[in-house]
DNA sequence: TTCCAGGAGAGAG
DNA sequence: CTCTCTCATGGA
């Protein structure tokens, strides 16, 4: 299947932006497990080649595909509201094309409570570990892997053969995250029609799932495009970019929230990447001070 | 050896 | 409410 006259989309930044920990890169294509599935997806230029394991209606296969990219938002229009300062004016120069993918619930759940202060690797390694033991094999294109363990699978496997898979102390809040699903104290269907602070708050009832997990999955798996994830990359931003001093979590929301707007979850994507090859704070001050759009 | 990784919970004050 | 300490694990 193809995807012609996409605008505005990098595969490469969108799948290796630390959002998704499921794809695997061989030359310049990426396979993935989605929703029970093997996806292989490779872009050239303007169209992507996607295809699956899995026999499937070309209409529907497209649909969810697009809005599993989040091709169907307008992008340039998105960049254009956050872009106000000549700091993330250059992350999203630099970066143009990553977008925020609408991932499957329960997955980003999960993993999102194993990367509490942990690493991208690791978080890789005991995610693919779980599946290898715990989901089905699939495979494609001479591509192996296995699907994500559901969490009646996870809640029958108990507790000390989750840890078995290197989960750490966090074996437990994988378990009772499982449990509550199954046993319906936590409804996805339901989180799904909730808005972006009720989703939060529910999602924070979880043990192991405090504000930035919540708002990691807010964004990565719901589409609420106001969450901001505060982990400590964005923090140090924040401190010594925009707020010049130190300052808790709530200080940075609010002034994050006014300051980038209705979209700084797209804006946090961009500046925690950029970030990351930041090294000159001093020049990064001085950019941001160059307000394009706004004075706060 | 110590520190850190896309943190959160428990306990003390 | 805020601050501190601890929680497995592996790579640097």
């Amino acid at each position: 299947m193809h995807i012609n006259n996409i605008t505005d989309f990098n595969l490469k930044y969108t799948l290796e932006s630390g959002q998704s920990f499921r794809w695997n890169r061989i030359d310049n294509t990426y396979y993935g497990v989605v929703e029970g599935r093997i996806i292989k997806i490779c872009q050239e230029n303007d169209t992507l080649i996607i295809d699956s394991s899995r026999d499937e209606d070309e209409i529907t296969f497209t649909s969810h595909m697009s809005h599993y990219l989040d091709l169907n938002k307008d992008l340039a229009f998105i960049l254009d509201v956050v872009n106000v300062d000549a700091y993330i004016d250059r992350a999203i120069d630099k970066f143009r094309g990553m977008r925020l993918l609408n991932q499957e619930i329960w997955e980003t759940i999960a993993s999102f409570i194993l990367s509490q202060n942990n690493n991208i690797v690791r978080i890789r390694k005991i995610i693919r570990t779980l599946s290898e033991r715990f989901g089905q094999k699939v495979e494609y294109d001479g591509y192996v892997d296995y699907t994500f363990p559901t969490p009646n699978t996870l809640a029958n496997a108990g507790i000390d053969k989750i840890f078995e898979c290197g989960t750490g102390y966090r074996a437990s809040y994988l378990w009772n995250a499982a449990n509550n699903i199954v046993n319906g104290i936590l409804v996805l269907d339901t989180l799904k029609l909730l808005d972006y602070i009720d989703a939060k708050y529910e999602l924070m009832k979880l043990q192991g799932v405090g504000e930035k997990v919540a708002d990691c999955i807010c964004l990565f798996s719901l589409g609420h495009l106001a969450a901001l994830p505060i982990d400590v990359w964005i923090k140090r931003i924040f401190e010594r970019v925009y707020l010049r001093k130190i300052a808790k979590t709530r200080e940075i929301q609010d002034f994050a929230k006014q300051y980038f707007g209705e979209y700084v979850g797209y804006a946090q994507q961009y500046l925690f990447h950029y970030a990351q090859n930041q090294t000159n704070w001093d020049d990064a001050e001085h950019l941001a001070l160059s307000n394009k759009k706004r004075k706060i």
